[in-house]
Order: structure tokens, then C-alpha cells, then sequence
DNA sequence: TGTCGACCTGTGAA
DNA sequence: ATTCACAGGTCGA
């Protein structure tokens, strides 16, 4: 590992908003290593970073090295972001208000999107660390060794190889035929996942729905935490009971719930979304 | 369009 | 020890 260095000072930003970005259900692959440090990789990139005195430290592999502007895009440690606060309705939304002061920093992460669809195939009906167990499984056997412990996302090509039967074998259950199904989809048309994010969110989402195992949620998932749609507002059984209870939408449908979400939110409804689901997952309301 | 059970497996509470 | 409900859902009837 490299020196620790200071990536950046910033004062809008908490430990738990932070701690809770890296580990609360948008990405997988990153572990804590003390009480306020984290290691994890992106892009085939190692990084460990530290957070004191609200200031954010980093130090990277030799080997598999990241540059400091990589990892403030990665954590949209941008101007954008600021604004993007500033334009949800938390002015008259007193609950999201509380959600944004409980968690200051929060963020949606830039992943890619290829390894943000395989995490998500296999996100039905587990727990955020089971999620990460399976993905890691997947990671040691078939991708490559970044760093002790640490593994890449071996690519939709080499999954595309694989039995299905071979991947139950890694604890998947029935999520094994999702995997093998969607990724001979994606192997077998070039540059068809990358090419979505050229496309507008409604179109993306239609196009990622034609996958095996990917449902509403899932695209809207893949698409906000790993295409950057920043519109796309998932709705899972958090969101669900979030929105019921906070905003009394009860008898509504999904359909009626994602327009509300889109009117009320407007174009960073997912970022809204990522401080409503935190906030309703770490219980911070009284109820 | 809306509802319901099946689908794998692990974990935690009773 | 054994049962049972539930876990950031999807699919097909």
C-alpha cells in the first residue's frame, strides 16, 4: 500500500453518511478496517480510505493503484452533488429534511455498471451481508486477485461460461440461473450493457428489463448505483413501507408510487431514495 | 392490471 | 434441537 495521503476536507460530510455509503446496500465490496476506515476496490483499482477530523485520507495498492481524482469521481466528491441536495424538496419535506440532517454526506456512489447488475441479480430476499458473501464466492473463483482478500468482478464474458449448476454450487440458489442466463444474454450482444447508459432512463430501464431476473426493482437499482441515472428511484420493501408511512401513501401501487416520487422528487429522486432507505433501515425516525 | 405461491439458502428469534 | 419467518424480488399462473 501507498502512504496515507489527504484526499480532501469536507465539512458536509459525517462518518455515518459516509460509513453508510460504502456499506449500506448500494456496493458490496467494500469492508470496514477499523472504526472509521474502509477497504475496497473499484475498476479493478484498490483503495483503502480513512476518515478523520472530516477530513477523508486514502492510500491505494502499488499494484492495482488509484489516482486521487479517480476516487473523487467514485465518490462524486463534486460540486454537483451539493447542488443536487440543494435542488431536492427538503425546504418543505420535513421528512426528508431529517433524513439529509441524520446523514450528512450520503451519497450514490459511480460504479460500473456491469459488476452493479451482478450484485443486484443476486439481491432478492437477502440480507445485505449474505449479498456480499455470495458475490465474493463468484469474485475468488472466477475473477482475479487484486489484494489479500480482495477480488475483481470476473466480467460478463467469463460468467457467460459457466454452468448454471456450477454457480448453485457457490450458494446462489435459484439467483444461479439469473446469472447464467443474463450474462449469455449480454456476451452474446457486444457493447449492449455499456451502451445503455447512452440512452434515456426510460429506455435503459426497458432494455435492462429484458434480462432474466432483473424486475423493476432491480433495474432501477443497476441503473442508479451503477449508470449514474440519478432519477431512477428503486423501491423495495424500504422504500415501500417508507413511503406508506412518511408520506401516506397507502392503497397506492407501484406505478403510482414511482410518479409520486418523480413529481415530488423531481430528477434526483434516487438520491432522495438512498437517504430515505438509510434512514428507514438505521432507524432513525421515532416512528 | 393485480394477487399469490414457488423459488434456494442462511440467519436469528421463539 | 426444531421450527418458522424473513431477507434491498422475479416469474408465471
Amino acid at each position: 500500500m501507498s502512504p496515507w495521503k489527504e484526499l480532501i476536507e469536507y465539512k458536509n460530510l459525517s462518518k455515518l453518511g459516509f460509513h453508510e455509503t460504502l456499506t449500506g446496500g448500494q456496493c458490496f465490496g467494500w469492508n470496514t478496517t477499523s472504526d472509521n476506515s474502509w477497504i475496497g476496490s473499484f475498476s479493478t483499482k484498490v483503495v483503502e480510505l480513512r476518515f478523520e477530523n472530516r477530513t477523508i485520507f486514502w492510500r491505494t495498492s502499488l499494484t492495482y493503484p488509484a489516482t486521487s481524482e479517480e476516487i473523487l469521481e467514485y465518490l462524486w466528491v463534486e460540486k454537483s452533488y451539493d447542488d443536487a441536495i440543494n435542488e431536492l424538496p427538503w425546504r418543505s419535506d420535513s421528512v426528508l429534511a431529517e433524513c439529509i440532517e441524520a446523514l450528512p454526506g450520503l451519497r450514490i456512489l459511480k460504479q460500473s455498471i456491469d459488476e452493479t447488475l451482478f450484485y443486484f441479480l443476486l439481491s432478492s430476499a437477502k440480507s445485505i451481508p449474505q449479498i456480499q458473501a455470495i458475490g465474493k464466492l463468484v469474485f475468488q473463483k472466477y475473477g482475479k486477485k487484486l489484494f489479500e482478500n480482495i477480488y475483481s468482478f470476473p466480467g460478463w464474458d467469463r460468467l457467460a461460461q459457466i454452468p448454471e449448476r456450477e454457480l448453485r454450487m457457490l450458494k446462489l440458489g435459484y439467483r444461479a440461473k439469473y446469472v447464467a442466463q443474463t450474462a449469455r444474454f449480454i456476451a452474446s450482444r457486444q457493447n449492449w450493457l455499456e451502451s445503455i447508459m447512452e440512452l434515456k432512463y426510460a429506455d435503459a430501464k426497458k432494455q435492462l428489463l429484458r434480462l432474466p431476473g432483473v424486475g423493476e426493482k432491480v433495474a432501477d437499482c443497476t441503473l442508479l448505483f451503477g449508470g449514474n441515472f440519478l432519477e431512477a428511484f428503486p423501491i423495495d420493501t424500504w422504500i415501500e413501507k417508507s413511503m406508506e408511512k412518511r408520506y401516506n401513501l397507502n392503497g397506492w401501487n407501484t406505478a403510482q408510487k414511482l410518479h409520486f416520487a418523480s413529481m415530488h422528487f423531481g430528477k434526483f429522486a434516487g438520491l432522495a431514495q438512498q437517504f430515505l432507505f438509510s434512514a428507514e433501515r438505521l432507524k432513525v425516525f421515532k416512528d
